[in-house]
RNA sequence: GCGGGCGUGGCGGAAUUGGCAGACGCAAGGGACUUAAAAUCCCUCGCCCAUGGCAUGCGGGUUCGAACCCCGCCGCCCGCACCA
């Protein structure tokens, strides 16, 4: 029996590939363009399973489109920039460059043992100047054309490592590395108008048909575009105004107070001298910021004293309250209550006792009995208890709300949007420095064009807390380019989001040095036609990169809104999770073994584990595999399979060694199948035989089937079931003991389709098994194959005969047979007069090749 | 809290989108080969009072017919603005 040599096939192909350079990609008009692309990885040092899960959906999507005779473009990249080569500086004494660089050799070979069809020669890494330099100069284009712009905002600072924290770098109020206590602290950073694209980029969602509902629909909520009224109460006993956002506007007249935020500016004038209202909104900035805790927190409020006064009755006056549930990000930050029709505002209402008035009652209840208790009604209804409202429906008094505030210049209509300017200061040090010098008289001057790039230094030190930069002996020190005095550099450098907001358009032309594109190159290829990755980037990524698109086409760089026509989210690889039964240690798979009696336990002392839940992979539960050890044992090839199969791509995937297992032993058993077929196969391209066998005739149906059925599956990225199909038709080849007539000849047709069906799936066998088969030629050049549609439809079909719903028997009959034939078939039958008991058949209902249902 | 998703054998999942529930695989059990094991091959495999009955998280409904559509529950998962 000969055996698959993974190591040395695997490694030969990828040599041939190569060398032959079988996946470049060049701008051909005579053919279709294909771009595919995934989510290019950060460095972080070795690659993971949600790599192979990702790279492996990409290269079968690349390949496949190759063989339908797309011209292909399938780059590879890096995500350099960005804050774990930082960490990794001040825990292993290694300067981020080098840390980065070295992961990406790593990690690129680890990539290429897994044989991707990828053109190499467009590799491209964020931390090279010659990436980002063009970054400095779409900034400095930004702010030409109003699209950036620099304000004050808070950030977390942590005052022992003197530096910036990221959220999840902030746990339970305090550093994560010094466990001081996070202050908030106010900074002056660039921002880019991305609200300026609000309603574009809501618009542009209804065009992105590929993309999954869910991904438009997070987005949708990011955007959260809100229709209403701005208006402005007057404040009693003072001059100013408070100016509230409101979507509900027909619910003045049940408003019982109004709330601002704790970061309110009022909030702070009035906590000056009042100490209680100081700790107060201590504590709700203590409370953290995220809508999550917001949103679940028990609503909280100060009374301030102050009283506005309703705008449509100067006798009638309001409490203003501190609120813990009124954010000043949206809207003014500043809102009216109106607890009978807003559940937060009921809340806050029932614990500070105030008044909850109705003033919108649904179409069938009683006006005078509706009564609000512990759930706010917002559905529909007639106003109510709100004077000239009375008797208007919902919209209308929106509408009539809206007009008289305008009339009376009290406010105006608007819309609102949840969407933020994006902040992309970072008071970081690995990233792309932001191209502005600070002049002490002329303020903040972009870098004039000429003295691109803005190159990071490398010789920093980590030796004092704070950002590097800063600390740099020289770099900052320069001159302003305006009046040539002496100037600072900004230290601040960008969101590493920027990078991969463009990233995608670079690969088009990668090696372009005076501009960030070849417009030719990039005309050809955008969009992406497939993007695939993880389902966390649903939102910032993706929006970014939708956004930073439109400002580069508005600033003629390119001529697409859209970057990524289609979009596939895959689903997480996980693994089981072990724990010492003892000590409650976690515990990683290639710490344990079987005893006899088939428990699991610890393999150096046989002590027990407990089993846990099925958990994504993370270093802190242990559970992770290492893919090079998989590919090292089992090949790439099976541990690609092992990702298509079962589980759908969109769903998480439970990593076992039972199913790598079963991908590798799939591999032998074909592999054996046709390098020891039972009978010699005739020479390739021989002509079919005159005659047949019927198991020949039947065989050739299923592989016919097959080649439609996979088709059809791997445009709908159903992979999981290609793999079915496949190994289903490789079931029935194998039966075939090839000594009927035309049998050796079906058993070629049907060896050679599976190999090219695979082909996307498993490169290294199928190339090998392509060579067996006596071809001289690549598989990686061959057209995909086609299935003979007369070959696809069986002639015969069996129905389901059913007797009131339930099944009694199935009929073999001729493809779409009339219905009166298969009604009185189904009569016939023994199964259905048993079940029918005499009784007279009242209907029968027919689907043509399907069922029959008899209704007695 | 808001928004979204999921729930089918012991397990991952199929089911032509309203028409034979359980394809394909994993695990398990039995057998063959072997001195033995591994590998390989063959058979069985939703449950039960078996010519039948019950089964797609639970309870209703629509329909000739429901895993699929509708209503109401239960459970689990994900996102909610400086990780990438």
């Amino acid at each position: 029996m000969s055996r698959y040599n993974v190591k040395e096939t695997e490694a030969k192909w990828q040599g041939v590939w190569e060398r032959q350079g079988c996946f470049t990609a060049t701008e051909d008009a005579s053919r279709p363009k294909y771009y595919v692309l995934e989510m290019f990885p950060y460095p972080s040092g070795r690659i993971h399973m949600g790599h192979v899960r990702n790279y492996t959906i990409g290269d079968v999507i690349a390949r496949f489109k190759r063989a339908n005779g797309f011209n292909v473009l399938h780059p590879m990249g890096w995500d350099a920039f960005g804050l774990p080569a930082e960490n990794a500086a001040l825990e292993k004494k290694v300067h981020p460059a080098k840390w980065t660089r070295e992961n990406i050799e790593t990690m690129r070979g680890q990539l290429k043992t897994m044989g991707l069809s990828i053109d190499w020669s467009r590799e491209i890494a964020t931390c090279d100047v010659e990436y980002y330099r063009h970054e400095q100069k779409m900034f400095l284009d930004f702010l030409k054309a109003g699209l950036a712009y620099r304000k004050e905002s808070w950030v977390n600072w942590d005052p022992v490592d003197n530096t910036v924290l990221a959220n999840e770098q902030v746990i339970d109020g305090r550093g994560w590395r010094t466990g001081a206590l996070v202050e908030k602290r106010k900074l002056s950073q660039w921002f880019l108008k991305i609200t300026d694209c609000a309603e574009e980029l809501l618009d542009g969602l209804g065009t992105l048909d590929r993309w999954p509902e869910r991904v438009r629909i997070m987005q949708e909520n990011w955007i959260g575009k809100s229709t209403g009224v701005r208006f402005r109460f007057a404040l009693k006993g003072r001059e100013d105004k408070l100016e509230v956002f409101t979507t509900r506007p027909d619910t003045l007249f049940g408003a019982s107070f109004a709330a601002i935020s704790a970061n309110h500016p009022l909030a702070a004038e009035l906590a000056a001298n009042n100490p209680d209202l100081a700790e107060f909104i201590a504590e709700c900035n203590r409370l953290g910021t995220s809508e999550e805790a917001i949103e679940t927190a028990e609503k909280r409020g100060f009374d301030t004293g102050l009283r506005v006064v309703h705008p449509f009755d100067p006798s009638w006056e309001l409490p203003v309250y501190v609120a813990n549930f009124v954010l000043m990000e949206y809207g003014t930050g500043a809102i009216f209550g109106c607890p009978a029709h807003d559940q937060r505002d009921l809340d806050f209402a029932r614990k500070y006792g105030l008044p909850v008035t109705p003033v919108v009652v649904p179409a069938d209840a009683d006006p005078a009995s509706f009564a609000v208790g512990d759930e706010a009604y917002t559905g529909p209804g007639v106003l109510r208890n709100s004077r000239f409202l009375d008797g208007l429906d919902v919209e209308s008094g929106k509408q009539e709300v809206g007009r008289r505030l305008e009339e009376a210049g009290q406010g105006e209509r608007t819309t609102q949007y949840r969407l933020r300017d994006w902040g992309v200061s970072r008071q970081r040090y690995w990233g792309c420095p932001i191209p502005v010098i600070h002049c002490p008289d002329h303020g903040p001057v972009p870098v004039p064009e000429s003295d691109l790039p803005v190159v990071l230094p490398e010789d920093v030190t980590f030796d004092k807390p704070g950002n590097p930069l800063d600390h740099h002996p020289t770099w900052k020190h320069t001159s302003c380019p305006v009046c040539g005095k002496p100037a600072l550099r900004e230290t601040d450098t960008f969101d590493t989001f920027i990078e991969s907001s463009w990233y995608f358009a670079r690969f088009c032309s990668p090696k372009s040095n005076d501009v960030a594109f070849d417009r030719a190159a990039v005309d050809y290829w955008l969009a992406v036609d497939q993007y695939i990755g993880g389902i966390e980037h649903a939102v910032l990524h993706l929006l970014y990169s939708r956004f930073w698109t439109r400002a580069l086409k508005r600033c003629g760089y390119l001529n697409v809104e859209e970057p990524f026509a289609g979009l596939f989210t895959q689903g997480m690889v996980n693994h089981e999770t072990y724990k010492d039964a003892a000590t409650g240690a976690w515990l990683a798979p290639t710490d344990l073994t079987k005893n006899d009696r088939g428990e699991v336990v610890r393999a150096d002392t046989g002590a027990p584990v407990n089993v846990g839940r099925v958990e994504k992979m993370s270093k802190s539960k242990k559970n992770v595999v290492d893919p090079a050890h998989i590919i090292g044992t089992y090949g790439a090839d099976a541990a690609r399979l092992f990702m298509l199969s079962d589980s759908p791509p969109e769903r998480d995937l439970e990593w076992t060694e039972a199913g790598i297992d079963g991908a590798w032993r799939y591999i032998n058993r074909l592999w054996r199948m046709i390098t020891e077929a039972p009978v010699p196969l005739p020479a390739p391209g021989s002509p079919k035989p005159e005659r047949l066998s019927e198991r020949a005739e039947a065989t050739r149906r299923a592989v016919h089937k097959a080649i439609a059925g996979m088709s059809e599956d791997l445009d709908k990225f159903r992979f999981n079931k290609a793999v079915a199909r496949v190994r289903e038709l490789s079931n029935a080849l194998a039966e075939i003991d090839g000594k009927g007539e035309g049998e050796a000849w079906i058993l070629r047709e049907g060896f050679e389709s599976v190999v090219r069906l695979i082909g996307p799936m498993m490169p290294h066998l199928g190339e090998e098994l392509w060579a067996q088969l006596g071809h001289g030629t690549l598989l990686a050049d061959q057209p995909w194959p086609e299935a003979d549609p007369s070959l696809v439809v069986e002639d015969t079909v069996t129905i389901a005969v059913q007797v009131n719903g339930k099944l009694r028997a199935t009929l073999a009959m001729p493809r779409d047979a009339a219905k009166e034939v298969a009604e009185s078939m189904a009569l016939a039958d023994d199964n259905v007069q048993r079940a029918l008991e005499g009784k007279p058949v009242r209907k029968v209902i027919v689907v043509p090749n399907r069922i029959v249902n008899v209704v007695a």
